[in-house]
DNA sequence: CCTTGACCTCAAGTGGACTTGAAGTTGCAT
DNA sequence: ATGCAACTTCAAGTCCACTTGAGGTCAAGG
């Protein structure tokens, strides 16, 4: 049993924040000593997820879904295939933006935009992206 | 030459987006053919780039800034650097969220949390993070 | 010449993720 | 009993990345 700040000290999150994932329903304590909320263990390795989650770039509305918000989740898994699968095409995303980096560092042309290798680093990701906004339906055609 | 609808057209990205690219002085315009603007081919090299850092969570200030606005862009290496190691630290992360996510659809423990096969997977990443938030300047204490 | 539609500017609004501040409450040490 | 640090609530504020809307301008076609 934690109050909020040794929580707070064990998972570097602030008071506020704790407070505030708690009001939208992504972690829970499990009572309160008077006014003091007190948490479970448990809910470290949950705000970790949650943590993992946010530099994947999901939002707390899609994190809060797909981990359930209670002890026994009953998790969908084609959802969780699903966010498996974008990690997969972020990651792809990230490797060549990466590699497009060191390779600019390193390359001598005068204009990075116009190395062909650069380039075709670079057109990799892209690619792979406008086919999923193609077919994406939570992103909808926005214009 | 491209005017902006056909720039969003080629790139996906809104007018209104674009223009506010623009404003903030992410992409420039060449000219104008009356009031409408005219864009470089060269600019959607540089959108996609754009859209690649955003999804490795750069913010577009920091965008902005190790891309250099200009056509000579006098990138500091040092900050690339970084970038791209920012990167390969986003990328172990989400490899362990994937493969989190994944072991979890095939897990049968009740409560995932508990399970400890689970448990290591996030480990690695969380622990990455919390040295990174040790040392980082840029990120503060914040609270 | 005049209309039309695609662009323009500028100010204000939106949504997500928090933070801040004011005012109240409580367990614990003195 | 009293003080006070550490919590509490709730409303409002902030920052980022845009979007929306009102009102204006231009150039090309009829």
């Amino acid at each position: 049993m934690l109050d909020i700040s040794e929580l707070s000290r064990a998972s570097g999150f602030s008071p506020s924040k704790l407070r505030y994932y708690e009001e939208v329903g992504l972690i829970r304590s499990v009572g309160r000593r008077g006014l003091k909320r007190l948490y479970e263990d448990e809910v470290k390795t949950r705000i970790s997820l949650i943590s993992l989650a946010q530099t994947a770039g999901f939002s707390l509305v899609e994190i809060k879904e797909t981990m359930g918000s209670e002890g026994r989740p009953d998790l969908d898994r084609t959802a969780l295939a699903a966010k498996a699968d974008a990690i997969d095409v972020r990651i792809k995303e990230l490797t060549a933006l990466r590699d497009g980096l060191r390779h600019v560092m390193n390359c001598t042309a005068e204009n990075h935009l116009d190395c062909p290798r650069f380039q075709r680093i670079i057109r990799v990701a892209l690619t792979k992206k406008q086919v999923d906004a193609k077919r994406s339906k939570k992103n909808p055609i926005k214009w």
